[in-house]
Formats: structure tokens, sequence, C-alpha cells
DNA sequence: CCACGAACATGACAAAAGTCATTGTTTTGG
DNA sequence: CCAAAACAATGACTTTTGTCATGTTCGTGG
């Protein structure tokens, strides 16, 4: 529904044409490809391939495409992944709605468009997990005990609980909730 | 930006008209005591007050507005608690773009869409959290420890404690987290 | 090559979480 | 008004978590 209103908010947009529309990652991949458009505008979360994917992609193909992401989550972590991933601007949806043709705008003439609220506070702190710890406290956020996890990763009971330990003490939360709760506000699960 | 991309969608309509346009749920109330629109659009996550809030006060107002709800959550919970307050749609942002324009006329002619998805597990399962319930659940959900929910209700260790296993046998979880996992999904936190 | 950090493991202990039975007091709907 | 629910508390008990110390293995970068 976005995407075919924005569709429809870009139309009325004199110098900017939508040339294509994809439901989901790959589609959009496969569009990019065919079309290569001047920018493409990407969600992070979509189905089959994410936005930071995409914009990977696009990199490695050495396309001139530019790419804006345009997103729910004001997460530091996501704009710094997003960054990585060489993307020309980040926008929240809850931006007001005139930000983006400017966006375009800026990015076709090679700009950069960050969301000022995030920009400020992305460099501030690094992802401090590791990939097991990461996978660990997601599966603790999905509600499995400790023993579960163990035999779903064939680890030990313990060494799951050194894990989520761990996890708990670097981000000096209250327990395996809370250390969800801040990595997933991070942008880091 | 959702919602300046939905008026650019619906101005496209010839036989709609936009009125106005709110940014969150009190500006709505305000909005919609002022125009007296035929339909209104609403989310139900929105700062101030909630789209379920608007629509009860729409109800209690006795106004021949109907309401229309559009949001990014598939929980039966959520729908079942719109219908209470007598919406006569709800939509998830992620249904193709044109069907709105169609709810909104079917809306308008003293009809109801609800969202295919939805609507055959709306009426699958009750609420059975009393309030006390959800509501320590939701701080053990936001991470803090039995104790100190406790002492932020006045209430004692131990009771929190009965209230926490009470929910965790309710939604048959594994522990607190699992439930209020389960809680969420269903749109009853 | 070797230091370092990651991944993995064990055991022991303390703290928190979860269960159950029991007993009251309010609220509230028929 | 009465019966159900909801709300609140206590105690006793088991299980799960969280912490700490300690040790092994393995791969990467300087």
């Amino acid at each position: 529904m976005l995407r075919t209103a924005l569709s429809a908010l870009l139309s009325l947009e004199d110098d900017i044409d939508v040339v294509g529309s994809a439901g989901d990652g790959l589609e959009g991949m496969e569009l990019t490809r065919q079309l290569k458009p001047d920018v493409v505008i990407a969600d992070i979360e979509m189905p089959k391939k994410t936005g930071l994917e995409l914009a990977n992609w696009i990199k490695d193909q050495k396309l001139a495409t530019r790419v804006i992401i345009v997103t729910t989550f004001a997460r530091s972590g996501y704009l710094r992944r997003a960054l990585d991933a060489g993307v020309s601007g980040y926008l929240l949806k809850d931006s007001p709605g005139d930000v983006l043709p400017d966006a375009i705008r800026t990015v076709y003439n090679g700009g950069r468009t960050i969301d000022p609220e995030l920009a400020t506070q992305a460099w501030s702190e690094a992802d401090p997990l590791t990939d097991r710890e990461r996978q660990v406290l997601r599966l603790s956020a999905a509600g499995l005990t400790s023993s579960q996890i163990a035999s779903k990763l064939n680890l030990n009971d313990g060494t799951v609980r050194n894990y989520i330990s761990e996890t708990i003490s670097k981000l000096s939360a209250n327990n395996r909730i809370d250390a969800a709760r801040i990595a997933r506000d991070k942008g880091w699960l």
C-alpha cells in the first residue's frame, strides 16, 4: 500500500519518473538489473531479500544506481549497516511527506540524505556482540529456554548460559529480556 | 510519509475528496469534530491517541463518520477491539494499493471491509488476560525483574510472580518471555 | 610463529523465576 | 443480593537463570 501510495506521490512531481515497482527484494534486484534506474527506494525489512542485501548487491554489481532506504526503524545499527552497503540516503517513514522528493533530487545529484535524528547517534556505539551471542540472544528473545537453545544449536546448556551472561553484561542489561530489547532497539539483532 | 502518500493516492480518485490530514490521534479527533467527514482513515498505533480510542470517541459522539483502520499489524486482538469500537473497515498496510479506494466506497455505502486474512481468525480466541496480568506482563516484557515490577506497582514480590505464572499457563508459554511474545502477537498487550 | 580473541565446555554457587496450595478482600454482573 | 471473578498475599518448593573461574581448541593478523 505504501508502495503504490508513494508511486502516486512521486508521479505528481514533474522531474521524477517512477519506472518500476517491486513487491519484494528479489523482484527489486531483477527490476534494477533490467531498468537501471537512477535511484532505487527500498525498505529494509522486505520478503526474500532485505534492502541491505539489495544495496550490497547494487554495490557489488558496480551499477550507477543510487539507493535510498525508507524504513520504519530508527535504529543506529541499521543505518550503520546501510552506510556500509553504500546507500546514499536513509529516511524514516514517519518523516514529513515532502522530504522524499527532495531527497531523491539530492541523491540524484550525487548528495546524501540521512535522517537528522539518526545521523547524530549513528557512530555512537558499535555492535559489541559476536555472531554466536547474537544468535543465542535471538532464540532467547523468541521465548526458548537455555536448554532448548542448547539442543537447537548442539551446544551445552551452560555454554548457552555463558553467552547470554556475556550479552547481558556487554549491554549492561538486567536480564536476557532486557538484553534482547536493547539489542533490538539498536538494530543489532 | 504514508499519510501524505495516501493523500496523493486518494486525490487521484474522482469520487474521493481528501478534506483533512492529522499527525496524531488528538489532532484526528479535532479535525473529525470540525470537518465531519464521511470516512476517517486511521492507524492504530499513533501518538497521543490510538486509532481505537479515536474510533470509540466517534462512536460515543454518535457521529455519522465511519472509520477504516489501516495498520501494519495482523493481530486478531486489534481487529476484535476495533470491531468493538464500531469501525467499518480493517485493512493491512501491506495489502495491494488499490483496495483502499474500493474500501472507502464500500464503507461509504454502509458496507464493511475486513482484511480476509484476519476475518477468519478473528473470533478464534478471546483475550484471556485480566488487566493486572496484562499490566504485569507488559512491564516484564520491558525487561524488569519481578521485584522491580512489584515495587513499581506497590505489590508483593510473590504476587507478581503469581500473575506471571498465571499468564504463562493461560497462554501455554515456556516462560515470561514467551508469554509476552504470544500476547504481543495476538494484539493482547 | 605466537598472541589474541572467538567458540566451546564444566562445575559450583547464588539469585531469580516459576509452581502450588491456601486464604483472604474487593468488584461486579445477573 | 449472591456468586463469580479479579485482586492480593504467604510460604514452601523446584527449576531455570545468571555469575565466575578455569581450561581447551582453532583460526587470523602482526
